[in-house]
DNA sequence: TGCCTTGATTGATCTGAGTCAAAGCTATTC
DNA sequence: GAATAGCTTTGACTCAGATCAATCAAGGCA
């Protein structure tokens, strides 16, 4: 798929630019984005809004309109089952977009809570769309993201199938750990922002579990943790432990 | 996500029209493509080519140009792992669209093999690109239909994380019925074209555990059972076996 | 300050699925 | 049609992770 770039006579003028504080040049660059489009998308971009911790950014159900751009904080995504418990579907993290999961039809098809206070930052998909009317490489370029994202997701869960309990926490943590690095965040020493309950539901494990894969991780000197503060002590012995598996591309 | 219609005045004239035997109507219309869409991709289309049982549609690792449009047979598509071991990622059946894994990148990411001898046709994506310059909603229907069959995939997998042996089968095998019935085959009445090892690779469970769950299920007189041949008895027990976690989207 | 809630850890026990092994069945080949 | 290789089924045993339960630590708040 060769990638299209944007035209150097782009005439942006008729954009409104509604987001003055919004520099999301940082925060778009590792998804895949270029200047120009970076551009675009900043000035499509709403004024931060405040979502205090377990507050929702979008309901299960409700009508797409808008992709969200995390400016600072922590959400998990989650479905409500018949039942009544709740399966967590991803963590993302300030710097990633939320909203991809309705990217296939007219509905959220999770629920976005934040886990601890967040500002996020709307696109309204409408506008988007629009642009890319007359741009039809940026739609072209966002569905790119936007598949990217959901196979890289899909991925990692296909071989969790296969993974013992060990695995698929060394798996979990070198995930976040890459992710946080890559938007330049310390590697080796970060904050969990949820629960050993909601780290087991997406995992498929029981948090006592979790809680004693932590433990024995920590035995072995490959972490240390305290409740919810993580240090990578050896990252070499950490990925060995995720197995053959290997790659989460 | 508003669909957007092709123009009625559309000039598809300078197509070659490379495939004469193909009516891809009846195959394509399940996953949402229009007709003036459908003539497109059917013009597009190569002749029909033959992949014997065992045979390669593509490979992991090769280049993307294609994608391919199941006209008859079984496939699985899968991936080799470090240590020679091979994941099943998902199975596609005649009226299918595979290629789809490679969306996001240059490269395929999975291997597909034919389970039966079977015929598919390809479709350049170079001249599906080329085409949408001038129709740009074309792609962005296509992509639309990618991220829809990923995204089914990708909740499956999610779901299968906490289910039981019998759960992930019983969901399994209603979700080949409900594909089947899409396409016109019985509803109740199906062949298995991989073995109890590919279904287990899937499913994250092993040969033996799928060969008891299957003989549970027909103790149970829910489904009937003869080597590859299945027989429905009681779809509704089937549906509760799936547990809460229900929908398949 | 002490009460109460929420989350984390750890132990004891149980169970579902993996492992190993044997035997039966099917399909392919010559 | 006999020989062979590849699947499938079933049984016995084992073990990782679920379940049940107790304890502990860290806020929040009256």
């Amino acid at each position: 798929m060769p990638s299209q770039t944007l035209p150097d006579d782009l005439d942006i003028s008729h954009i409104r630019s509604s987001c003055a504080t919004c520099s999301l040049r940082e925060l778009c660059l590792p998804v895949g984005l270029n200047e120009e489009e970076i551009q675009i998308l900043g000035n499509l971009a709403s004024h931060k809004r405040k979502i205090p911790r377990g507050g929702y950014l979008h309901h299960a159900g409700s009508k797409f309109q808008s992709l969200f751009a995390i400016r600072s904080g922590f959400f998990k995504t989650c479905i409500l089952e018949q039942d009544g418990r709740q399966q967590v579907t991803g963590f993302h993290m300030t710097g990633e977009l939320l909203g991809l999961d309705a990217i296939s039809g007219e509905m959220h098809t999770c629920d976005a809570v934040a886990l601890e206070d967040s500002e996020a930052c709307e696109i309204p998909f409408a506008k988007l769309e629009e642009i890319s009317r007359t741009i039809p490489s940026l739609m072209h370029h966002f569905h790119k993201i936007m598949s990217r994202e959901i196979v890289r997701d899909h991925g990692v869960m296909l071989l969790l199938g296969s993974m013992k309990a060990e695995e698929r926490l060394a798996t979990f943590l070198l995930n976040l750990s890459r992710r946080l690095v890559m938007r330049g965040y310390s590697e080796y020493n970060f904050n969990l922002r949820m629960t050993r309950e909601e780290i087991g539901s997406y995992l498929g494990l029981k948090l006592e579990t979790v809680s004693r894969a932590f433990s024995k991780l920590q035995d072995e000197n490959i972490i240390t943790i305290d409740n919810k503060q993580v240090q990578i002590n050896d990252i070499s012995r950490l990925k060995m432990k995720m197995g053959n598996s290997a790659c989460l591309s």
